[in-house]
Order: structure tokens, then sequence, then C-alpha cells
DNA sequence: CGCCAGGTTGTCG
DNA sequence: CGACAACATGGC
């Protein structure tokens, strides 16, 4: 079998396990100290960083442009870095901390998803929720890897169906942002472009989307980068690291921010004792 | 065994 | 509005 490897090179302000193991997206899988597998677009490979060589194995190079898109190559986080560390001595000490982590450009009805497994969750569960979701419901590829389950195929599913992903409470919300998505009652465009309260609104037609779920939706899935989840890491890091803060004060980049603050705190955990 | 997890919903004051 | 229990499941 024929093995295509793509190279993207410069690559700088990326760390693979702080961007693919900090809770943004839970289709990773650390395979060697500077390799993940796993799959985004449907296609599986397995990445490696080698200095500033981001090496994408088992991928053609006409999706070059996908995978730098995935993993918003084309931001300047050294400079929104400098920017947000201006703003607060302890958003500058996460920041520097939590370096390598970037937003990943993830499928929005697959952030949609992941997020409403995530709530009232933790991390190691619902890595385990997604993936019985793949197996079961998604394409198989190769290498015993499975596509994230589109909209259509999970709108023609009852709860009971999901039994077996161990779901919980959160099934019926599944079924519900299937059934709305497929619909098309979820308008993309609005929610990538439009005003963001509108946007939030629009995600939150589904029973189960909160406030919570659709920042991380809008954040993770649509790239809305002004977005702050609030979760109980970010509210306690609010209280405790940043009580002269509000999240507007964050900024258009506010949602990297979250993200250096999330991270920052999670390895942190002595501070909120 | 009890507490908690990248929350949301429904209910009650 | 704000507070608060209920919600499934399993890691620790």
């Amino acid at each position: 079998m024929t093995e295509s490897v793509l190279v993207i090179q410069n690559v700088s302000d990326l760390d693979l396990v702080q961007t693919l193991d900090c809770g943004q997206s839970f289709r990773w899988t650390q395979i060697a100290d500077h390799s993940f597998a796993g799959v985004a677009f449907g296609r599986a490979v397995t990445v490696t960083l080698d200095g500033t060589n981001l090496r994408i194995e088992n991928a053609p190079e006409s999706d070059r442009a996908l995978w730098e898109d995935y993993f918003d190559l084309s931001l300047d986080y050294g400079g929104i870095r400098r920017e947000l560390s201006a703003l607060h001595p302890v958003l500058h000490e996460a920041a520097d901390y939590a370096a390598g982590i970037r937003i990943l450009r993830q499928e929005p009805y697959e952030a949609l998803c992941t997020f409403i497994i995530s709530q009232n969750n933790n991390i190691k569960r619902i890595k385990g929720i997604v993936q019985r979701l793949c197996e079961s419901f998604g394409e198989p590829l190769a290498g015993g890897y499975f596509t994230f389950p589109t909209a259509e195929t999970m709108s023609l599913l009852s709860v009971e169906d999901l039994a077996p992903l161990r779901a919980g409470f959160r099934a019926r919300y599944l079924i519900d942002a299937a059934q709305k998505v497929s619909a098309g009652e979820i308008d993309w465009e609005l929610c990538r472009t439009g005003d963001y309260e509108q946007a939030r609104r629009e995600l939150m037609k589904i029973t189960g989307v909160g406030v919570k779920v659709a920042d991380c939706t809008l954040l993770f899935g649509l790239h809305r980068v002004e977005a702050f989840p609030l979760d109980v890491w970010m509210k306690r890091a609010m209280e405790r690291l940043f009580p002269d803060m509000r999240p507007a004060d964050f900024g258009s980049y506010a949602g990297i921010a979250q993200q250096y603050i999330f991270h920052f705190s999670r390895m942190h955990p002595e501070m909120f004792v």
C-alpha cells in the first residue's frame, strides 16, 4: 500500500499535546511524544511535529490546504499572544505556559455534538462516548478508524439506538441536534458570520444547547474566536485569577485567551484548592 | 461509597 | 430574574 506524507514547513506556535489534548477536540489519540492519530473531515491521519515541520501521514498533497486550515496555520498566534499578554499579568503567564495551543477549525456539526456530550461530563468519558458514536454510526476508514456520523444518518436514529453509547440524558439532545441540522433548521452561515448573540440563539434552538455549548460550538466549529466559553474551570479562574476582568475585556481574540486560561488552570489545579 | 465532570432544563420563590 | 434539584454514567 502506498503511503503518502504531507509536510507543512515553518510551523510555529504549535504544540500537538497542548492543541489536540486540551479539550477542544475529542478525536485524537497520542501515539508518540509528538505524534497523534485521528480523524477529521473524513480523513484518518497521523500527525507528527518534527521541529517546525508538521508531517501528516496518509494525506495526499491535494489536502494541504485542508490541513493548514484545520490547524489554523494562517493566523499569527505569536502576535495575538503578545496582544493578549499586555492585557493582564496572569494572562501573560497563562499565554506563555500554553503558547502551543491553536484553535482547530473543526467541522461545525461534529463540534456541536461533542460539546453536547461534554455537558456535566469529564474529558475521559466524553472521548469514550464520541468514539462509540463514530464506531456505531460513522463510516469505516482504513486502519480501524471511523468518520464522524453525519446529521442525516443520526437524524434517522432514535434515543434507544444511542443506548450503546451510554451517553445518558444527552442522547435525546443528540437526536434533536441531528434532526434540526439535517432538516436545515440551523443556519451555519449565520453562525459563522452573523451577529454573535444571534449566532448563539441560532444554536440554542436545539434542546440541550445552552450558552456554554453554543459558545464552544462557535469557537471550535465555526472559528468565532471572540467566543469565551465559561465552564467550571473558567468560572473558578475568573473568580480567583481575574476578579478585575469581565469576559468582554478580553477583546476580539477572547476565545484564544480562554484556551490559554483553561489549559493553564487545568494544569495547575492546586491554585484552586 | 460519595463526589465530581468543558451544563441544561424545569420548577419554584 | 436567581437559586436549585434532577438528569445518566463512570473515573477517581
